[in-house]
DNA sequence: AATCAAGTGGGAAAAAGTGGGAAACAAGTG
DNA sequence: CACTTGTTTCCCACTTTTTCCCACTTGATT
């Protein structure tokens, strides 16, 4: 399972060690795709398979328009990229998809059980903040609920 | 069953000596996370492996899809990490856990049935003393309701 | 007081992460 | 076609962090 937070440098040649916690589930070849909420998803091939095959299934539950479907999967397939991990476990972020999540000089990279997540290491600050207080809320809520 | 408090020092890398009355419940690997309330949450694997499984609630592939399920998600997999203990029964607190609840030279820990937690020592004695009012204040309500 | 168990501290070795040079490859140009 | 230029890949080396191991301290026990 890929869990854990791992805030890592991105040097001038776009190359990013994985944690190594990490590499061994992953393997030597990945699948980065751009991913939802301003960051990338990073599947083993196995799960990208298992992914992609869910999502061109067009009798999987997927309630999409059709139309939306194919932007969907477009956005998804034809941005995507077999990517491998170099002899000491680092990647290179094709420039297409740094340019989309403005990755800069750090990146988190964030395990997510079955994927991995690469962000701005800011935006995932951010992000982060604001999911927390959500979740704080949630927790009074129902502990308040419950008297 | 985990019982009890303990406090114990986290020394300038990070590590706490687990005291030796949980050591063998826990096993050599654990799985530490944010906790509410300003702790961090132990598990043993077996444990962990049980209380995912019915948070994520399985549907798992596609989860990605909804935005909910992607923010709680990242909180709950990707807060979380795999510890080993070492040979002399210690654990090292991953910086952003610690960072999270303010961990400074002393920890309180605490076996809460089928976890432990981890609070900065000080934040523990606070929550302990408010949660002691509340109990006085309940055992008096309740004398004064019997007269 | 000697012994033992639990907890604490720190040095040295190993591993992980980072940076950069040189070879290999590709592309464009006279 | 040879040459230049620029990119990519591979490899080596440095730095920092982590891990492993040993030893000290404290307090309880005999």
């Amino acid at each position: 399972m890929l869990i854990g937070e791992y805030i890592h440098t991105i040097d001038e040649k776009n190359r990013v060690s994985l944690p190594v916690k990490f590499r061994k589930e992953l393997g030597k070849k990945i699948i980065i795709t751009p991913g939802l909420d301003q960051c990338l998803f990073i599947f083993t091939i196995s799960q990208w398979v298992k992914v992609s095959k869910k999502l061109s299934d067009s009798d999987s539950d997927l309630s999409f328009l059709k139309a939306d479907k194919r932007s969907f999967n477009r956005f998804m397939f034809g941005r995507a990229a077999e990517v491998e991990v170099d002899s000491i476990g680092r990647i290179l972020i094709p420039d297409f998809l740094k340019e989309r999540i403005k990755l800069g000089g750090k990146a988190a990279i964030i395990g997510v059980e079955d994927r991995i997540e690469i962000w701005n290491d800011k935006a995932w600050t951010q992000y982060r903040e604001v999911v927390e207080k959500q979740v704080d809320q949630l927790a009074e809520k129902l502990g308040s609920e419950r008297q």
